[in-house]
Formats: C-alpha cells, sequence, structure tokens
DNA sequence: ACAATTGGTGACCTATCGTTCACTTCTTAT
DNA sequence: ATAAGAAGTGAACGATAGGTCACCAATTGT
C-alpha cells in the first residue's frame, strides 16, 4: 500500500520541522500523522537525521530547478507599471505557495545547527532574489527606464525590503493581503526614485 | 556559593538556546557548564520552561530600556556623512555586542513556537529600527538635507537592507567586516539617492 | 548560639526519545 | 503457483529527557 510512502514521509517532515523544528520533532509524530506506526519509517529512511537529509537534498534540488537558473529568469519589465506587476507576482506566487513558505520556515530554524540549511537560506532569502534582480536592473538601465547606477546595489535596496516583508507573512490571509499592499507600495515607491529623468 | 546563579543560569541559557535552540538544549549540559549537578537548577527555576520564560522577560525587558523608548533616540544627523556615521556606530554595536547577537538568534530560533518571541523578534529586527529612522528622517527632510518624501518609506527602505546584512554575521571577524563595508556602501548609496537636490 | 533558610548533591522516577527486530501481509517476477 | 522482496506491525531496547526527593552544608536572622 502506497508506493509513495517516502515522498508522503518528506512532505509532512517539511511540515512538522517547519513548524516545530527538527529537534522539537519526533518521529512518532511524524508516523502517526501519516497512518503508520514509528518503527515502519525505517523502512524508507534509516535514521532521522537521514530524512533530514534527504529533505535538505529536495529542498536544494527544488531551489536549483525553480529559481537557480539563468533560464528561469523573466523578462526585462519595460515600464514601472510592468516591474510592479512583476515584482507582485513573484511574491504572490513564494507567499501562497505552501511549499515555499514551510521551506523559508525551517530553513529559519535549522540556519544555525547545519551549514548546508544556512547556505540554502541565505540563497533564499537574500543572494538569489538579488543576483535575480541585478539582471534585471541592468537590463532596465540598458532600455533607459532607470537611472544609470550599480545594477547590483539597485537589486539589493529593492529586494531586501520586499524579503523583509515576505518574511512576516504567515496563514492569516488578512495579514498577507496588508503585506502585499506594502509590497506594492514599496514596489512604486522604488521605481519613482529611480526611474530615468524624463527628458 | 555564588549569589548570582540565577543570572548566570539565564546568561547560559541564552548561549546555549542561541546555538541550538529551546528544544535543542538539555538542562543537564545547562547546569554541567555551569559546575552544578542538573537537579540544582530547579532550586533557581521550577522547570526548562520556567528558564525560557523568565529569558523572554529580561530580553523584553532589555530591548524596552535600550531601544524601545524615545529618549533613547540619536540625534538628527546634519550632513550625510553623519547619518553614515551615526549608522555605522550603530551597526558596529548591534553586531559585536555578544548578548544582542544571541538575543536576535534565539528570537529568530523560537519565533513561531512562541507568540512573545515573535513579537519581540519583529520589534528586533523590523518596526523597531523603522520606527527609529522615520523620526530621524523626518528630521532630515525639516532640515532640509533629504527631499520631502514619506519618512516611514524612507525608513523601511533605509533599515529593511541594513537588518539583512546584520542577520549574515557570524562569529568571523573577517565576515563580519565585509558586511560592515557593505552597509557603509548601502548608506552612502541611499545618502546620494535620498539627499535634496544642491540649489 | 542556634533554628531556619538557601543553595547544592546524588540517587531515582517516569516518560519519551530514536532505533531494532522478529514477524506478518501484500505485491510482483518468474 | 510460488518464491522473493517490499512495506508495515507491535513489542521491546537502551539512552536520555525533564523532574522529584531526601539529605547535607553553608549562610543568615534573631
Amino acid at each position: 500500500m502506497a508506493i509513495n510512502t517516502k515522498e508522503r514521509i518528506l512532505k509532512k517532515a517539511l511540515e512538522l520541522f517547519s513548524r516545530k523544528g527538527y529537534a522539537g520533532t519526533n518521529i512518532r509524530e511524524l508516523t502517526a500523522s501519516l497512518g503508520m506506526v514509528k518503527s515502519g519509517i525505517y523502512k524508507h529512511f534509516e535514521s532521522k537525521e537521514a530524512i533530514w537529509n534527504a529533505l535538505l537534498d529536495e529542498m536544494i534540488a527544488y531551489y536549483g530547478a525553480h529559481f537557480g537558473s539563468v533560464e528561469n529568469l523573466p523578462p526585462v519589465p519595460d515600464s514601472g507599471e510592468a516591474l510592479v506587476a512583476m515584482t507582485m507576482r513573484m511574491v504572490d506566487y513564494t507567499v501562497h505557495d505552501e511549499r515555499i513558505v514551510m521551506t523559508r520556515k525551517v530553513l529559519t530554524l535549522e540556519q544555525y545547527r547545519d551549514e548546508r540549511a544556512r547556505e540554502l537560506a541565505s540563497k533564499h532569502f537574500l543572494t538569489g532574489l538579488t543576483e535575480m534582480f541585478t539582471v534585471i536592473f541592468a537590463g532596465m538601465m540598458e532600455k533607459g527606464l532607470i537611472r544609470r547606477d550599480d545594477p547590483g546595489m539597485l537589486a539589493f535596496a529593492y529586494t531586501t525590503p520586499i524579503s523583509a516583508l515576505i518574511h512576516q507573512c504567515d496563514r492569516t490571509p488578512e495579514r498577507t493581503q496588508r503585506i502585499m499592499e506594502r509590497v506594492e507600495a514599496f514596489s512604486r515607491h522604488f521605481w519613482e526614485t529611480y526611474r530615468a529623468e524624463q527628458s
């Protein structure tokens, strides 16, 4: 029964680890919530730590496939509105996709204990987004949309506030809604601040 | 022996909790590193959770005394250099004070488990700094140093990148040094971006 | 001077942790 | 049809978790 038990275990592990941390989660609860008895899990993983490592492998692979490669770069926006819209689309996705939300949380919780978690957290929360927008802003400078400046610095100034807002999101939809509004307000402010002078 | 055992316990608890989290720390290790046997701790705290709550009380009180009140506001800078210098002084303090570093870590780790930790984390990482710089930027606008805009938005745009950099600091001094340089570079960039037009 | 309190010890308790193992049940290849 | 392997069970394991208790030594108030 249940061919994909391994995947179900990892999914549930992500859910529990993200809520209570690795040390705060026990395999009894993990297996019970999957409708099996705790010893059954050792047919799929040789230890609790092996589950954690497999989960991290999966998270790293997932990140690489979805955000880490150059072909996942969105097109360079051709207006302020397009920049705002693209940003909102990205944030909306990252805030409402349960898996990404849980990944963010578990990386936050385990970053000081696990070196790989720390590296991935750094990409997730900071360098990844910033690198992406470095390319985007360089493109917008080429097009004469925003004023010439260090695109890396602009990307940093743009993505860290948005990242901070994303971090504040929880399950309550109205709170998430308010945060989305702040993202949009900030995005517009940024555009107004850095747009090229109208000639 | 050792009149201030209670304080020593809290200090060591902060250290261990910040490294391994609340669930990942056991009282045997905590007491052993204080040179006593584990049962001894129950003469000072009635449970592990009581230690955590006392620690949180202490952190909340400390924050209120040092950052939370209006009289702790630094004077409004009267130049771009003064803004950069004041920022560097603040960041330097917050990055090198061991207690603050550990507090930041433990709040990061326990924010999803404890409502009060979450609130304090929010102040520590976001709203506190932003509110402070809202006042500062409003003052700088009054003085005609930076261009008129929403001071809250500027404070948000200024403090969240700095906060993100602070979060990356660890014990390695050269890394911390590099981060301090990035803080300074960002601070200057911000000043150049928002300074009032020279007439 | 002495009873009471405080701070600390070591043995012990129960619960729970991650893990193992003999055994069963189900699926699948031959 | 049947042997082999995969998936799951339930009891048990040793280790360790947080916590209690009787006891002791030092300090303290009167």
